[in-house]
DNA sequence: GCACGCCGACCGACTACACGGTCGGTAACA
DNA sequence: TGTTACCGACCGTGTAGTCGGTCGGCGTGC
């Protein structure tokens, strides 16, 4: 069996700092961008071996099959994003979760690969079989108990009228986010999702805010 | 060559009505059926003829490829709908363009497929190459351009606020349109549309609706 | 009123290719 | 010597689309 030329010495470079882990990395960044622009379905593991720069044989060496590298992906736009929206400390609750919305919103537009990504894979995750599908029934789940938390909490303190329709409001919000972000991959220099979900929110604050406080 | 059992009297039963057309319409219906559950992509010509009662080159026969069917299904989607919205005379315009909104979403609330399938395509479509990349377009633009001409149009009758920023109102309603269909795509049993939608649209009136009227 | 040629509907067999995944190996390092 | 990082060759399956054909009906010329 013959090596291409150049190969031990990629090789070696790499060893003295963890091959493998660097490898995955790159592998999970590649995925990242190629399902964000193909969906899942219509993306080849050869593809991504290619932009990492292995084979496939390689990759799949880290990964065992496709569904492992969906999973891993998955979990780190997860984490970084929990990281950002509750990072230190507790999770914002009344008024200030919907801003924290906005910041997290304002942070992916300079991330266009996560938009696509979040936007192709919950699409095709509506199916049931669809390897991500628990996953997506997990976020919208979880998002929607922060949410509804998040206003219930408002009420309390007062800045949200106690008559405020918590469900309509938390799943009204959650689809202008995924509506807007879907506008926003078709045709991504004709608007601003910062600037749209603000005038939603104002709304909200207008019609159920407190205006005694 | 041998064909099946039974196979002349069907030919006969369909010739005194038109066979082609009919095939074609069954054609159409099933691949709306898939494509609804599994996308355009993910779905195979093979298994659209199986629903249909045809081979694979009897649906070739009738649709000289995939994209054909797909734009088949498009139009008919299209057609529909407008029909639906616009059928007899000219389109609604202030506030009643929201309503019919909410109208198309009851309808459509009995017609699961229809959601579906505007989920997948629409998701899909985002990739520039995909065949229906165009029709999504030209669909998205459609539909502002009504909406921004209704609020226009009731700003000039004085229903809604001059101040109204259109462009924002409009792009969150057609998020609150998607986002919605999207969440009831993947768990249709645990929230109705037309319930939110109302939420949504009467935080628009309240917000931006002319109270002295 | 009937023979004939054409057209539309439909078929099975086939091709070319992409894709996910397996297997058995090599090379480096610890 | 075992573990980790990779590789090429190979395989089975699914898929879009082609090709050459059959069959029945319909219009046309006689």
């Amino acid at each position: 069996m013959s090596y291409p030329p150049g190969y031990r010495i990629e090789r070696e470079r790499n060893r003295t700092e963890k091959a493998g882990d660097i490898a995955r990395a790159k592998a999970i960044q590649a995925a990242i961008e190629l399902f964000s622009t193909s969906g899942y379905n219509k993306s080849s593991i050869a593809e991504v071996a290619l932009r990492t720069g292995l084979s496939q044989s390689g990759l799949l060496h880290h990964f065992p099959n496709k569904t492992a590298l969906l999973t891993a992906v998955l979990e780190q736009r997860e984490k970084e994003d929990s990281e950002f929206l509750f990072g230190e400390g507790a999770a914002p609750m009344g008024w200030a979760a919907f801003d924290s919305l906005v910041a997290l919103v304002a942070r992916n537009s300079t991330r266009p690969e996560w938009i696509g990504l979040f936007v192709r894979i919950s699409a095709e995750a509506t199916e049931a079989k669809h390897p991500a599908n628990q996953w997506m029934l997990d976020h919208y789940r979880s998002t929607r108990e922060w949410l509804t938390q998040a206003i219930e909490d408002g009420k309390r303190t007062g800045e949200i009228l106690p008559d405020a329709p918590v469900e309509a409001i938390v799943r009204n919000t959650i689809a202008v986010l995924d509506g807007l972000q879907q506008q926003w991959v078709a045709e991504p220099h004709s608007m601003s999702m910062v600037a749209e979900l603000r005038v939603y929110l104002d709304q909200l604050r207008a019609t159920w805010g407190n205006s005694q406080q």
